[in-house]
DNA sequence: TCCCCAGAAGCAACAGATTTGCTTTAAGGT
DNA sequence: ACCTTAAAGCAAATCTGTTGCTTCTGGGGA
């Protein structure tokens, strides 16, 4: 489970709410690698032994960090269809992901998450997203495929080639794939 | 590029070799958890900073170990029609991919591969693979879909729920791809 | 063949990161 | 208001990474 939900209220909340800031306010300053548990801790007014004993280390902290911020901050725009809808979800995603920022944040995510639950609350953002999508069209009487096909064909192929091939990955693509998906099997599962 | 070919005959050979040999037993008796660049040097009969100076840090070294573990040992085998090559490769990268060990590996490829090499690797030894495949099955005279399409539709969604969704992920859903990818378009690009 | 050079490895001292036992603080429940 | 307990602070001990300098090794040229 992550690391998010401990005593809501209380002086635990204050740490890590302090802790995530000095991490995104040094981040910007001294750069991803300038990072270290000790810098943290003074920034967040905090001892080192505190965020070593909440967070293990570095990497589980930036971890927490990175997720937060892959979180979506705005529901799927309304483009009246499905396939506008899900066309411009996948172009967007792509931007965000693909950037540098976006793998790097991807990375952290995966890299500091010996359990895979942050990860898994990646990947449940996304199919999020598609569902808002998939259920507005399904509301219009369209015929959707599910999310599980959407995220197969169209999440997974994006994410893979972010993380395994840098190169050749554009718009273009992220189009086509939501084209194929669409004009394939519109009734999948 | 990755670290392996350095003077291929000499004593940095010699070293190369002990280091990663001392990885794997190291990481067979302590566990992955239990690897530091000390205990690594002890073991391979070298000192730790020339560790540090060829591989940077420990990240690196992993991955370049774990690169060499995901290495296809065979070509995948021939049963004599597309859709049968396609569906047992894939049960076969799901079933070592997706195990525990398999999966410590990917992800050590991934995070300490700071210019994206060795993912490259990993997807390419996976592209060779299908294209083996897609070869023998165009020889036949079958009508095949292009190797992005097949890394596009079965290898990414397996990839993708290995990291990203560890649970529910069986060869059901390889055989379910493969048989996606034939049965909707078998002329992809 | 012998000698020289460049690239690696060894060594050792150092800086800083991590771990840990114990004490102190403060949320939350009664 | 009082108790319980999880979490934070503190400080000493330990271990990991870093660095300047020296020494070794192997390949190429005279």
């Amino acid at each position: 489970m992550s690391r998010q939900m401990v005593r809501p209220g209380g002086r635990s909340a204050r740490v890590q709410a302090s802790v995530h800031t000095a991490v995104r306010e040094l981040e910007a300053e001294v750069g991803r690698d300038g990072l270290t548990v000790p810098l943290i801790a003074q920034r967040a007014g905090v001892t080192p032994s505190t965020i070593y004993r909440r967070w293990g280390d570095l990497a589980q902290l930036l971890s927490d960090v990175a997720v937060e911020r892959l979180r979506p901050d705005t529901t799927p725009r309304d483009h009246g269809g499905l396939e506008t809808d899900l066309t411009a979800w996948a172009e967007q995603f792509l931007d965000e992901m693909a950037s540098p920022a976006g793998r790097a944040y991807i990375r952290d995510a995966l890299l500091g998450d010996p359990d895979g639950s942050n990860a898994g609350q990646c990947s449940a953002y996304a199919a999020d997203q598609v569902d808002v999508i998939l259920t507005r069209a399904a509301e219009r009487g369209e015929d959707t495929p599910g999310v599980e096909t959407v995220v197969d064909h169209v999440v997974a192929p994006l994410m893979y080639r972010i993380l395994f091939r840098p190169a050749g990955l554009d718009s273009a693509h992220a189009r086509e794939l939501v084209a194929g998906l669409l004009e394939g099997n519109a009734a999948g599962k």
